[in-house]
This record gives C-alpha cells, sequence and structure tokens, in this order.
DNA sequence: GTCTATATTGGGATAGAC
DNA sequence: GTCTATCCCAATATAGAC
C-alpha cells in the first residue's frame, strides 16, 4: 500500500490475499482479484504457492506470525512477578484486556492480520485445524491455568466460560463492525466507545475471579 | 429431513437453502447442491425465487420470523411488572440470558434459523442492511434503553457496551463451535457447559448494572 | 409447475515461449 | 520468474417442451 516497490511478487502476493480473505472469506474471492490488487499477473499465484487454497494457508500463518493475538500467557511471561499476588493478578487481567483492544482497534497494524485468524473460528476451512494448533489452543491453555490458579476449585467448564469472556468481546467486535453501524447509529465505534468496552470488560472479568478491582476501574 | 412429503418446493428449497447458507455462507454453497438437497430440479430455483440472491434473502427474512432471538424486550413486553423493583429487573437480565442460551442450545429447533440470520454480522451480504433494521436494531435499542432506566446517568456508548455484552457470548458460542471443540479437547460443549456459561454471563451482568443478585445465581 | 437441455460466464489451473 | 494463451470445469441462469 505503501513502499511496496521493494517487495517481491511473493510478498505482495501474501499481502493482497490476506486483505481480501480477511474481507470476504476464502470463497469470496478469485485468484484473479488478488492477482490484480497485487499488480501481478495471474500465474504468479501458482507458481510461487501452487494453488489458491495453499495461498490461504500460507496468509493465514503469515498473518499469525505478525500480528499475534495477546494472550494473558503473553502478559504473565513478560511479567511473572504479577501471579504473586491478588493485586497483580488483577492487574494481569487488565493489561490482557486492554492489549487486546489496543492490538485490533488502536494499533496501526493492519487489521487483516489479526482479522483473518479470527475468521477461522467462524468460517472454518481446512487451514482451522492448523491454526487450533498454534494459536487457539496456547491461548485458551493460559489463560484457563491462569483461573484455575487463581481459583483453585474451579472446574474445566468454569474455567473455560471465563476464559471466552475474556477474548470473546473483542473477537465479535472485530468481526460484527459493519453490523453495529447500521443498527445503532447513534453510537459510534471510535477510541472511547472502545476503551469504555475495555474498562467493563476488564473490571467484570476480575470481578468475577473474586480478585480486587483496581482503582482505574471503578 | 423428517416428515418432507407434505412440503411444498418452495418450502423445501427454502430449508435447504437456508441450512447450507447458515453452515457455508452464501458463496461456498451453489444453487446445485441446495436442489439437491432439497430434492428438486435446479430450476425449480430461478422459477420459484427468481435468483440465488433472492433466495438468500428470502431464507434470512423466513429464519428471522421463524426464529426470533430472544431479547431483553420480548421479556420486559411478556411482563412489564419486572422493571418495578431491582429484583424484577435482575430477574429480567437473568431471563433473557438463559432464555437465550436455551433458544440456541438446549430447544429443538433447526439451528440454522437463528445460525444464517447471526452469519450476516460477520459476513455481511446485501441482505445485512434489511437485517439490521428488523432484528438487531430493535434489539439492541431495547437492551440500551434497559440499561439506561437502570443506571439513568449512563451514557449511550455505556448502554452499548452492556448491552454487546447481553449478546455477545451467545453469539460467539453459535458461531465458533468448530473451533472451540478443536482448541479443547478436555472440554465438551454439553448443556451442563452452556448452563455454566449462562450462569457466568447472567451473573456479571445483574452485578455490573448493580443490582441485587438472586440467590441461584450465587 | 416441472422437466430436459443449453447458453454464458467466471473460476482455478496449466503449457510453453521468453 | 514472468508472460500470454488456453484448457477445463462448475456455476448461474434461461429456453422451451410437456
Amino acid at each position: 500500500m505503501t513502499i511496496r516497490k521493494t517487495e517481491s511478487t511473493r510478498e505482495l502476493l501474501l499481502d493482497s490475499a490476506g486483505e481480501l480473505f480477511a474481507e470476504k472469506g476464502f470463497d469470496g474471492v478469485s485468484t484473479r482479484m488478488i492477482a490484480e490488487r497485487a499488480g501481478v499477473k495471474l500465474s504468479a499465484i501458482h507458481y510461487h504457492f501452487g494453488s489458491k487454497e495453499k495461498l490461504y494457508r500460507e496468509a493465514c500463518l503469515a498473518c499469525h506470525s505478525r500480528g499475534r493475538l495477546t494472550s494473558i500467557g503473553m502478559v504473565l511471561e513478560e511479567n511473572p512477578m504479577l501471579m504473586e499476588s491478588p493485586e497483580g493478578q488483577a492487574e494481569a487481567i487488565r493489561s490482557t484486556v486492554f492489549r487486546s483492544f489496543h492490538d485490533h482497534f488502536t494499533s496501526n497494524r493492519p487489521d487483516w492480520e489479526t482479522k483473518l485468524v479470527i475468521r477461522e473460528l467462524v468460517d472454518p476451512t481446512a487451514a482451522l485445524e492448523l491454526l487450533a494448533e498454534v494459536v487457539f489452543k496456547p491461548d485458551t491453555e493460559s489463560s484457563m491455568a491462569f483461573y484455575k490458579a487463581v481459583r483453585p476449585g474451579a472446574t474445566d467448564a468454569e474455567a473455560a466460560t471465563w476464559s471466552d469472556l475474556l477474548y470473546g468481546p473483542v473477537i465479535l467486535y472485530k468481526i460484527s463492525g459493519k453490523a453495529m453501524d447500521l443498527a445503532r447509529i447513534s453510537v459510534a465505534r471510535d477510541e472511547t466507545f472502545y476503551r469504555t468496552a475495555a474498562t467493563r470488560i476488564a473490571r467484570m472479568m476480575i470481578l468475577d475471579a473474586g480478585l480486587p478491582l483496581p482503582a482505574d476501574l471503578a
């Protein structure tokens, strides 16, 4: 989009394909559209990737490695001391929620890089199995482990439903933007809106885990 | 699938189309697949509906009229007295959440009837505008009005984010089932799981609205 | 209203020159 | 590695007999 002169044909194709697949899904995009947007010839796709399906898989993996979804496991890895007090645990939740929202809505990263991964949740293709192993499984495991550490008696189902609420809302906001704009014209999905949402979710998740509420979330 | 002998060709096509569109999306389904599943000839589609796109629109509308998503507006209409006490308001939330989960996961209604509507949230087609007016707008308006009645000082954005959390989780569960099964094989999405989820969400939403928690949600 | 063709387009993929 | 030209098939849609 900007300084693409230096990008290789392969990278141009990956970018174009990622954008289009994220927006319209695998079936909604033709190889001709991808080639045209990339400014290369159709046959380049098959030369570099072999098939449309393989290009799709490559795009999923590329966008995963470029734009990782924030997980509570990442936050705890960066600052392991957070686990040592209820206040720290609450902060880990707050940080995870706010960083997730930042990743998706206020960072300047192109949004197809995560949207494509999330799309597989909803519209599973053959790439889902791969992504589940590399992305979804580690993330849910880290948040379920966190919840069980905080509430030792919890069942798997309880940990899972808590974990779902940690990531679910941001996923839904990421995916269903157009419908929201149509449904309520009075509420703009701007930075303030997402801060309001993140605040509410962080507060609810911290309280529901039985942890003390940080002052800035009251 | 069961007693379809008496259904008209038109109804057979609507059912088959609804099921397939809900599962694979507009682009993922061919008219041939629809006709074959319905047990009718391809040309019947164009005779009865004119085009694939018109059939899709009809299917969206049909499934909406058959399987309405539970909204807090419906609950309050059925029992207006609930608004008259904080306990009643809390019960309205509890009832909305549990009925939503029942509609989607434990009723014996075919799930394409709501899944197709929800899919438009994620994969907008030309039908989205119509559905936003008929489905999404009334539902979000009723829940935002409810929140504002409970918390008079609330902003539009606050009401909107609360409303999103009321319906969001069940939508996400409805849509991303396959990915969840792959991501955590230890947790079955059975009736117990969904009861756990509904309990947690109802509890969080009631507390976050500043209302008293019913005894059965502790 | 339902059938059997068939028209027509657009899709993914390939061959072979350069 | 990239180009042009083309193959082959599946898709939507239509025509016209019954």
